[in-house]
DNA sequence: GTCTATAGAGAGATAGAC
DNA sequence: GTCTATCTCTCTATAGAC
């Protein structure tokens, strides 16, 4: 971003690199045992280099998350933008969050640390990139939930989102790490979708909607 | 541990007392980026003078660990022990779970940062504390749910706890961490209450029982 | 752009006095 | 039991050559 602008070639694949490695890394290990040796190595260049394209360790962090949730936000606010009725709003919402999580697992991982990381005080990097998503959340549901012309059963929506966000997380990082002997992997096609139909059915039930039919064959 | 076995006093009480502080620590910070120097600050001595009762860092994580788990496995087993019929021994493990955490929030960080650190590979500290607990969920609900004799939905359990799991300790740590604006307090008794209605109402929902009244007014 | 070399801080572990 | 002093290692950050 200093720089080197549009060199069109080597130097924006070299940074993509860069973000990559350093997302599974963070991810792997958390902000303080991920080393930027190790980055460096899986890119192939030395840790030095690294300050061409990152002033440092946290501006490298910073710009994980960035991609990481800015991804995710996109997805998101693209499901929530449609001018579907409420409920399917909401449902497209939920299902944009576990297929993007299943996607790109590094993302649990990260808030799993992020939010065990958080304190009353601080909570720049964390709360930079999740503020969006309270704003999104806060439009487009809370405010219409509150009406009460919505048809929608009064649900507080921080159980309500506490509770989707930490059944994903929890699946797709949980389950492989509490329970390695099964093999499994919660990201394969049919876990993701059997997590997305559980999550719908508890949403349905929470918001006390049947829900359409939408992702049924 | 070592010899200072019953000396009824001072010794005792110290050793607690750098256990109580390492917890706080190494759930705000997590284990690499928690110092030694501030568990002993905290107790009111010198660094070095941890050593006496832990050999070293690691030692005393796996001891705080080992405390935190200890507690939540008594707890769970009692409820899970009562000879009720299934959904409501079910019911009580995991009203004992949202109980035991909401009172002992550091559990919910831990395990948060736990999950997170977990490899396919390694897995030593969190898995010596959570195996005891895949055997129970196995012996007392996964077993007869198999059986198909229940009278229950055949629910996937890993689905069902890792939603039961990740709903808690997202709402105990991750909602005051998100939406600090609200200085939101996830372990008042009414919040705590509001969570355990609404994480046995998901129960029941994915578990196809209406469930006793045991905790309505 | 990427490298080598080095400086410098931080924190855990150890030895031994009191 | 607890302290002071020190050793050592790790890892980030920086300087400067190519």
């Amino acid at each position: 971003m200093a720089g080197q602008a549009t060199l069109g070639g080597r130097a924006e694949r070299t940074r993509a690199s860069i973000l990559e490695a350093a997302e599974a890394l963070f991810a792997e290990r958390g902000f303080a045992a991920a080393r930027l040796e190790d980055v460096a190595e899986r890119v192939g260049i030395k840790r030095a280099s690294i300050v061409y394209y990152f002033r440092d360790k946290r501006e490298l962090y910073d710009a994980v998350l960035a991609s990481v949730f800015g991804g995710l936000l996109a997805e998101v606010e693209r499901a929530l933008a449609a001018d579907d009725p409420l409920p399917e709003r909401i449902e497209a919402g939920v299902c944009a969050w576990v297929d993007y999580v299943a996607a790109r697992p590094t993302l649990a991982r990260l808030v799993l640390r992020e939010v065990a990381d958080a304190t009353p005080d601080r909570g720049p990097a964390l709360l930079e990139q999740t503020r969006p998503f309270v704003d999104l959340i806060q439009t487009h549901v809370y405010d219409r939930l509150q009406g009460g012309d919505s048809g929608l059963a009064p649900v507080d929506p921080l159980h309500l989102a506490s509770t989707v966000a930490g059944a994903t997380v929890f699946f797709v990082a949980g389950v492989p790490a509490l329970v390695p002997d099964l093999e499994f992997d919660p990201t394969s096609p049919e876990h993701v979708a059997a997590h997305r139909e559980q999550v719908l059915f508890i949403l349905r039930r929470l918001l006390g909607t049947r829900g359409p039919h939408r992702t049924r064959g």
